[in-house]
DNA sequence: TTACTAAATGCCACCGGTGGCAATGAAAAA
DNA sequence: TTTTTCATTGCCACCGGTGGCATTTAGTAA
C-alpha cells in the first residue's frame, strides 16, 4: 500500500491550501469556495487520499463504527441483517461491529452500554426482541448514543424505528387459512411479554373473527420462539382427541417443531394438517414439506435502519431527521398448507 | 456515563506519576517499579479508567479492531463464528467488524485490502472457502496485516492456520456407511478447485477403498456446495436405473438437496437411501429426516483463531508466536442413514 | 472613496494516548 | 569517595485530523 501514509498535509501542500481547508472539503463544509473545493477534490482523488478514521474520531469524538445489537444465538437472521447494513455502511465509510447480548442477564444493559461507550460507537441497530427493551433505549438516550430499532410494533419513540406491518401480514395469513377451508385452527404465540407477539396474535385472531372463526383458548399456546418450545406446544395441540386442522406458529423455528411432531405422530402435512410460520428464514424453504410463512424483509429493514442512523450521526451538527420507516412483510405459500383431504 | 472523560492525565495526577508511566502500566511494560505499578493500577481501578482506543490507535497505529472475512451469503455459520471470536475479543478489549466479500469478483482482493487498511484492522480471520485464497493471504502479508485462516487442509503457511482434521472425519463417515452395509455409494463433492473439497473426497474414497468398496466415476458428481447444485447432482444420481444406496454430500446444504430430490421421487430415507452431509449446521438437526453429518466445531475454531490473532498483534513488539491449531470434527449419526430395508 | 459585512481561508491549540530520549536515583564497580 | 551502570521515571514531540478564532478577501452600502 503505497498510499498508506498520505495525510491531509500532503493534500494541502499539493493543492496549495491549508489543511484546515482540506478538512472542510472532506467534511463538506459550505464554507469553501467553489474553485477551491474543486481543486482540493481533484488532488484528493489523484492522491487517493482517505482521511484517517482514528484521527478523525479522536478530534471530533466520532468513531465511524456502527453496532448491531442482537440476542445471543440468533443464528438465522443475523447474516441478512449484516448484509443489509453493510450495503449502506460501505459506501459511507462506516464499519459494522457486532454485539451479541444476553438480554436475560441482569447486568446486560450496563455491559452493553459500557461496551458501546468504550468503543464510542456512533450508533447502534437493535434487533428484535431486544428492540423492545425500553430500559436499553433509555440508557442509550442517556449516553446520547443514536440508535435505531427494528421492530414489529410502533413504540413510544417512533423516530428511532424501522417497523414491519405484521398485523397486515397476519391478516393475509388468516385469510389464507380461511380460503383453504380451515375452521379448527390453533396458534402458537411467542412469549407474551413481547409486544410483537401480542401484535401478531391479535392480528391473526382478529381477522379470523372477522370471518367468524373463533379460536378457543385451549388452542392457543404460548411458546418461546424456540424449536424446542414449538415441539412442546405441538405435542399438546396434536395429542388431543379433537385435533386442529391448521396450526400457525409465531415463527418458523416453532413451526418446524410442529412439523417434526406431526411427522413423528404420522400426521400428514398438508393433507391432515396445515402448518405455517413467520419470518421466512432459510429453514422454511429447505424443510420438507416446505413451509408456508410470512416473509419479513429483514435485510431491507437493516439497510433502512443503517441509512437513518448515519443520517442522524451526521446531522448531529445540522438538522435532525425524524421519521419512522415501514416495510411490508408478505405471505409466501409453500407446501405445508393446503386443503384438508378426507 | 460519568467516567466518560477520565483520561490518562487524571490517573497520572491521582497516582502522583507522569502520564508516561501510566501508559507503561497500561501496556504492561516491565520498565515500571513494583510499588509504582501497584499504586497506578489501584488508581485505574478506582477511577474506572479505560484508555481511549482511538487515541491509542492514533499514537501506536493499532485499531483494536479485528475483521472477519467471509463469503457473501454464507448465512449458516457466520453467527457461530462471531460468537466464538467475540468470546475472546470481549475480554481483551477488541471489537469485531464484519467483512462479507464476493470472492468471485475480479477486484475482490483489492477491495478487501483497501477496506482493511482504511480501517487499519489489527488482524483478520478468514473463513472457508476464502481461506484457501493464496492471493489474498499474500496481499495481507504484503500490507503486514496479521491473519488467521480457518480451513480444512494444511497450507503453505501453517502458522496462520486453524485447521480441522477432516480427513479423519471422512474416514469415520466411510466406516459408518460400510458398517451399515452400503456398497453402492455415491459422492457429491464440493467445487474441486478447493483443496478442502479434494481432501474430503480423498479421505472418503481412500477409506472406502480400504474396505474394498470402490466408487465408480459415474457416482461422483462435482457440486457447488449450494442447495441448488445438490438438487442437480442428486437428480442425476437418482434417476439412473442402478441407483446408489447411499449418498454423501460435501456439505449439509447439498445433502438437503439430495433429501429433497429423494422425497420428490418417492424414495424413502433411510430405508431405500442413506444420505449424509458435512458441517452440522442448524438445518441438519431440523430437517426431516434429520441429517447424519460431521460436526465441525466452527465456533471453537473461531475462538482459537481470535486468540492466536490477538497474540500475534500483541507480540508484534515482542516475541512472535507460531503454531497451527487443530480441532477434531466428528460424526453425528441421525435419521438419514441406516441399513437398507428390502 | 470609505466603512461595513459576510464569505473564504489560515493558524494554532487540542483530542488522548505512545515513542524516543533525557534525567533521575540507587546500586555496583573502581 | 568517585565513577559507572542500570533500573525507573519524566518530558516533549507527534500520530492525523478538527474546533475556535483571527485574518484576508470580496462584495455592498454609505
Amino acid at each position: 500500500m503505497q498510499d498508506k501514509n498520505i495525510t491531509i498535509n500532503d493534500v494541502a501542500k499539493h493543492a496549495g491550501v491549508s489543511k484546515r481547508t482540506v478538512s472542510r472539503v472532506i467534511n463538506r463544509s459550505p464554507m469553501v469556495g467553489d474553485n477551491t473545493r474543486e481543486r482540493v477534490e481533484k488532488v484528493i482523488a489523484e492522491l487517493n487520499f482517505t482521511p484517517d478514521k482514528q484521527a478523525r474520531g479522536l478530534a471530533s469524538s466520532r468513531s465511524y463504527l456502527l453496532g448491531v445489537i442482537y440476542e445471543h444465538f440468533d443464528s438465522l437472521s443475523i447474516e441478512q441483517v449484516q448484509r443489509g447494513a453493510l450495503s449502506v455502511c460501505g459506501e459511507l465509510g462506516y464499519e459494522l461491529v457486532v454485539h451479541p447480548c444476553k438480554s436475560a442477564e441482569a447486568d446486560f444493559i450496563e455491559k452493553c452500554i459500557a461496551s458501546i461507550s468504550k468503543s464510542k460507537l456512533d450508533g447502534v441497530i437493535i434487533l428484535p426482541p431486544i428492540s423492545e427493551n425500553k430500559a436499553l433505549a433509555a440508557a442509550l438516550r442517556e449516553i446520547n448514543c443514536p440508535y435505531e430499532r427494528i421492530a414489529s410494533v410502533d413504540f413510544d419513540d417512533n423516530e428511532n424505528l424501522v417497523v414491519s406491518d405484521e398485523r397486515m401480514a397476519m391478516k393475509e395469513m388468516a385469510d389464507h387459512f380461511i380460503s383453504l377451508g380451515h375452521k379448527e385452527i390453533a396458534f402458537i404465540s411467542g412469549p407474551l411479554k413481547y409486544r410483537s407477539s401480542m401484535e401478531r396474535m391479535d392480528g391473526f385472531l382478529t381477522e379470523l373473527k372477522n370471518s367468524d372463526v373463533e379460536i378457543p383458548k385451549i388452542r392457543i399456546k404460548e411458546g418461546q420462539n424456540s424449536y424446542e418450545s414449538g415441539i412442546e406446544c405441538a405435542k399438546k395441540l396434536l395429542s388431543s382427541n379433537h385435533r386442529p386442522t391448521a396450526i400457525l406458529a409465531n415463527n418458523d423455528e416453532m413451526a418446524l417443531g410442529v412439523i417434526r411432531v406431526a411427522h413423528d405422530l404420522g400426521i400428514k402435512i398438508p393433507e391432515e394438517l396445515s402448518v405455517a410460520g413467520f419470518d421466512d428464514n432459510i429453514l422454511a424453504s429447505r424443510i420438507i414439506p416446505s413451509l408456508t410463512t410470512i416473509h419479513r424483509p429483514i435485510d431491507n429493514m437493516a439497510s433502512l435502519a443503517t441509512q437513518k442512523l448515519i443520517n442522524k450521526t451526521q446531522s448531529l451538527h445540522s438538522l435532525p431527521l425524524k421519521a419512522k420507516a415501514q416495510v411490508k412483510p408478505y405471505l409466501i405459500t409453500r407446501e405445508s398448507t393446503g386443503k384438508l383431504v378426507k
